[in-house]
DNA sequence: ACTAATAGTACGATCGTTCGTACACTTTGC
DNA sequence: GCAAAGTGTACGAACGATCGTACTATTAGT
C-alpha cells in the first residue's frame, strides 16, 4: 500500500512512540535529560526495552527526539495561541503571560521543560546541547520579533530594544518558573505578571507627557 | 594530644575531602548533581573509589556535602564582598554585580551552580532538593534585606516592594547566567547590567520631580 | 510471502555499596 | 623512652543492580 496512513503496524508504531516520548519528556522535565533511561521508559510503559529502544537507536536519538516533542508540546501550549493574537504589544503579553501560564499550569510535571533540563546538558558539548540552544534561540527570536513590530506600531517607545525588553521579560517568567518548583512559591507568577506588566508600560511611548 | 590540629592522618584525610568535593562541585556544574559518580571522582582524583565512598558514606551525603561547598565558595566569591560593602543601595548593587561577575567568571566550569544543578535535583523530593531549597531560599532572603535597607535609608522610595524588586533583580543576573552557558552569549551580562541599572534606579525616590 | 513493530536474550560497562585489610599516626600503659 | 593498643585513611576485590547496545525470534498487518 502507497498510502502509509492506513497502515495499522505503522500506526500502532507511532501511537507506542508518542506515548514513550510523552513520558520521556515528563520524566526529562523533573530528573533531566540524562535521568531518562531506557529500561525505565520500558518499564513505566509496559513495553520491553528492546521495543523502546527499537524506536531510537540509541539513547542520544532519544534524548533529540525528547526535545522534539517537548518542543511540539511547548508551542502548542504557548506560541501558537499567542501567535493567534494580532502582532503587537497583545501578542507580546499573550507569549510571556502564555509562559507563566504555561509554567504554572505544570504542562510538564517539573515546571517548564527547557528549564529543567538545560541544567545538567546545557553546559556540555554535542547534539543534545545545541538542539537545547536551537530551542532557545527560536524562542528568544520569536519574543524578539513580537516586540519589535509592537514598536513598529507605535505601542513601544522608539528608544526600546526589542532585544533587551525581551531578555527582561523572559528573566521574569523563567524566574518564576524556578521559584515554584524549587521552593513550591505560587507568589512568585504574580511577581512575574507584575513586573511583566511594569516593564511594558515603562516601555510604551512618551509616558511623561 | 588535646590539639586536633596537629594529627597527621585527619589533616591529610581532609585535604583529599577537600580536593574531592571541589572537583565534585566543578563536576555537578557542568553535568548536575546525579552526574556525579563516585567512580568517576575516584578516577579523575587518582584515589580508589571505596576511599571516595568513605569520606561520605553514601551518595546522597556526597551530594549534600558538594552542595555545603559550593555554597561556601558562592559565599566567599560573592556574599562576603558585598556584605563588605556600606549597607544600602551599594550593597544590592554589589550583590547583583558580585553574582554576575560570579557567573561570567566561571567560579564554577557550568556557571553558577546552584543554577545548574537546580534543573535535575530541584523538582524532586529528598534532602538534596532540601538542601539546594535552603540555598535558594537565603540568597533571595538576602537580597530582600539588602534592597528593605537600602529603602529604609531612603535610596529607594517607599513604594518600593523589597520581595517584589529582589525577585526582578535577580532575575535579571540568573538569565544571563542561562543565556552564556546554553548559547555562549558574553552579550547577557550586558543586557542584565543595564537590567538592573535601570530597574535600580526606577526605584529610586520620586525620579520624576 | 513480506514487512514493520515488538519481544527475548545476552553482552560488557558502570553504578552504589559492602567487605576485609594495610598503613600511618596518636594515645596509652609500662 | 618504648612497645601495645587504638584510631583514621585509603586500598582492592567483589556484590547485585542497572545502564546502553547488539543480536535473533516472534507477532501481527498488508
Amino acid at each position: 500500500m502507497i498510502d502509509g496512513q492506513s497502515d495499522g503496524r505503522v500506526q500502532r508504531g507511532d501511537s507506542t512512540r508518542r506515548a514513550i516520548l510523552r513520558r520521556a519528556a515528563d520524566i526529562a522535565s523533573v530528573e533531566g535529560l540524562d535521568g531518562l533511561s531506557i529500561g525505565r521508559l520500558a518499564t513505566d510503559l509496559a513495553i520491553s526495552k528492546s521495543g523502546v529502544f527499537a524506536h531510537f537507536g540509541s539513547k542520544e536519538e532519544l534524548q533529540l527526539a525528547t526535545i522534539r516533542a517537548a518542543t511540539a508540546i511547548f508551542t502548542e501550549a504557548v506560541v501558537d495561541p499567542a501567535m493567534a493574537e494580532q502582532a503587537g504589544v497583545r501578542r507580546v503579553r499573550a507569549l510571556v503571560n502564555g509562559w507563566l501560564k504555561y509554567s504554572a499550569g505544570r504542562v510538564f510535571p517539573g515546571g517548564c521543560f527547557f528549564a529543567a533540563v538545560t541544567g545538567g546538558s546545557g553546559a556540555r558539548e554535542g547534539r543534545v546541547r545545541d538542539a537545547l540552544a536551537e530551542a532557545g534561540t527560536r524562542w528568544t527570536a520569536l519574543l524578539v520579533t513580537a516586540v519589535a513590530e509592537a514598536r513598529e506600531f507605535g505601542q513601544f517607545g522608539q528608544d526600546t530594544d526589542p532585544a533587551q525588553l525581551a531578555f527582561e521579560l523572559d528573566a521574569f517568567a523563567h524566574a518564576a518558573n524556578t521559584a515554584s518548583v524549587l521552593h513550591g512559591d505560587g507568589d512568585a507568577y504574580i511577581k512575574a505578571s507584575l513586573a511583566v506588566m511594569n516593564r511594558i508600560s515603562a516601555a510604551s511611548p512618551s509616558p511623561l507627557i
